[in-house]
DNA sequence: CCTTTTGTTCATTTTTTTTTGAACAACTTA
DNA sequence: TAAGTTGTTCAAAAAAAAATGAACAAAAGG
């Protein structure tokens, strides 16, 4: 079996006042199947794993869950949650539900693919792309000037350079295609 | 001007008997360019930075570069550039190439951007893809079992994992698309 | 005001990842 | 066999990323 993802082991003590009910044992085991596959989803993109967990618990609540309600739920500490939750926000994974007669936040999970994978691309890859335009321009200038470089490994370079436009043209054809296919 | 990538200075002394032609300063401005772009890439994709400079030295070449001509090229140890050159093979980033009159391997690009995509994904998806089927199975399995959940939050929790085979679906099925439309 | 609740910030600590470099193996050559 | 290349391995160091938690702000209640 793997690692178990770090669930909070429900206190003994019982409700205090005011005090919301502690996650019963039988859903723990449904949470911790839902968080261990966000956990590694997080891994897959190379996020930070605290975003998986705090994503995988509020996916696996039928209900909205206050800040306070994450923090009960996964044993990682008030500043790891804060900022998990304005990244996913952020990300675009979760939006906030209104919940009567309770004036905290409360998060729910973006549940569409297209959004998800649109919020990944715009931070991820997007800003790269714009930028790796800006530096093939710059090579292609470099290689233009030539020096140094005999006919035949100017020409070999120059190619390389219309490989590399070629790849970017087609990632940036490509990437809007996708997030529309997955919608 | 970003940082410039690594680069050894090219040492003052004339070459030595036997010893490979250090880049003249000119091309050093090309090979910089290449470089600084690869190592963006590799930040964007999350492989180490050293990757990045390795391939970028090898793309920058126009002619295929052994082992020691890397370590000269790049200010990083040897250590890492085995360890790089390793995982760019097993990428299929990069391929070796006979030299006339040089016993050493020699290595030059892989420039077919449907190979390089190929492997990343072999690499980095779909491992997980396989994985995360299981995973869900086994949520699918304790949701059922339903210990603890009302009606409406087992209907809620079961559409949130038809929801994710609907993700992985579209995953599997476009993964192969996508590298097909690369080529 | 004063207190409580709710959440954020950010300097430190912890953990993870990456790099280094010395020891070593494999192969050539003399 | 000795001596020189060429490259690999891996324990340890360095660097980078992530998590912690105490101090702090903001808003509400009293």
């Amino acid at each position: 079996m793997p690692a178990s993802p770090s669930l909070s082991q429900s206190s003994a003590a019982p409700s205090a006042p005011g005090t919301v009910a502690a996650t019963p044992p039988e859903l723990a085991a449904v949470q911790a199947q839902f968080i261990a596959l966000f956990v590694a989803a997080a891994e897959m993109l190379g996020v930070p794993r605290s975003l998986g967990e705090i994503y995988g618990v509020i996916y696996a609540s039928p209900r909205p869950l206050s800040f306070q309600d994450i923090v009960d739920r996964l044993a990682i500490s008030k500043g790891s949650v804060s900022q998990g939750l304005r990244m996913l926000k952020n990300l675009g994974a979760i939006r906030t539900a209104y919940v009567p007669g309770d004036r905290r936040d409360h998060f729910e999970p973006e549940t569409e693919l297209r959004t998800l994978v649109g919020g990944l691309l715009r931070d991820r890859i997007n800003p790269h792309l714009e930028q790796g335009r800006q530096r093939l321009d710059r090579v292609g200038a470099e290689i233009a000037a030539g020096k140094g470089l005999s006919k035949a490994e100017a020409a070999v370079l120059r190619a390389r350079v219309q490989k590399l436009e070629n790849w970017r043209r087609k990632g940036a054809t490509l990437l809007p295609i996708l997030t529309r296919v997955l919608s």
